[in-house]
DNA sequence: GTCTATAGAGTGATAGAC
DNA sequence: GTCTATCACTCTATAGAC
């Protein structure tokens, strides 16, 4: 018998591909199994609670990676700066719109009670990291807020559109524009 | 035994409900007949293709009613007035956010790719009837085009974080800012 | 030998089809 | 209601690290 050792932080990643894919529902666990080559004895031991404990590990992860690469920066580093990493670091995670936004699709199923408050505290971190970076790179609060609520609500409707239009451009022109829509703000 | 006669549509409008709320993989045979109070024998009545045979009529019926409600006015009639029809129409036809797109949901999932012709055809008619209408009113081709994008990403986006944020205020104040922004592109 | 991670057959429940 | 396939999940056996 081959033994081939897996850690956790592996784990989260290949089952998050396949959810990613085939939502939470659509993911089954003999599709998460064939998918990540995981068997169902590593799957239990690294999730005990099973399906549902995967995709709270996967959100807790993703959530933790926005958090350093964009939310950190976003509330506490030089706000010009942490803007244009956001627009570069949200460009290459849903690599230009051909990744779903798994938070986001979480959003709209019926898995969306079950994690309410993580899909809630991720896009409200979001918006509130941008808009204080906004704020601080000197336009007025109401307007900080509205443009931040503006790219994030942005940022999701392309990543649907380009899914829904299987579609690589849309991502990155709407990124284009809000980019765009921020600097004449910050110029004036 | 009371006998309840249903028509098809009325059957499509029930069943369309139930996968709105639970998404196409959560909606499972025995709360569809739960919550329409159709009996398995009526759904395979009208809907002899099973699960995605209902799938794929409710789609069919939603993008009918919004080619008679929308696209046509857009495609055809005075364009300005086919705009503000089309804000008052997506404000209520989406409950104010209250209400999911089922083919942008459907975009994200498991499904997509079982409807994807239809997903792609619903999305690339609003676009290009809304940048019909904005170059018939007076904007430049590729204006017409980049704005009719940004008001259909807008409002996909607004969905998604509506529910994420469980915010009902979002959807509208997005709205009034697609038709702000279009405005000022006319009278320009 | 002990222990932990893995493999995968086996469980009852429930799915969708009819 | 009945059917079979498949669901999420359990459990035992065992491979490999020490």
């Amino acid at each position: 018998m081959v033994r081939t050792v897996f850690e956790k932080p592996d784990a989260i990643a290949l089952v998050a591909e396949v959810f990613r894919e085939l939502g939470y529902e659509g993911a089954s666990m003999s599709e998460i199994t064939a998918r990540t080559k995981l068997s169902k004895g590593s799957l239990y031991h690294f999730f005990p609670g099973g399906k549902e404990d995967m995709a709270a590990e996967i959100m807790a992860h993703i959530d933790s990676w926005f958090v350093t690469e964009m939310f950190q920066p976003l509330e506490e580093g030089e706000p010009r700066a942490a803007i244009l990493n956001m627009w570069e670091t949200t460009d290459s995670y849903f690599r230009s719109g051909r990744r779903v936004c798994l938070i986001g699709a979480f959003a709209l199923d019926e898995t969306r009670d079950r994690f309410s408050s993580a899909i809630r505290s991720y896009f409200h971190r979001w918006i509130e990291a941008l808009a204080g970076a906004l704020k601080r790179a000197g336009l007025p609060r109401l307007e900080a807020r509205a443009l931040a609520e503006e790219a994030v609500v942005g940022i999701q409707g392309a990543l649907t559109l380009a899914r829904a239009l299987g579609d690589e451009t849309i991502f990155g022109r709407m990124l284009e524009r809000l980019k765009k829509r921020v600097e004449a703000a910050l110029v004036r």
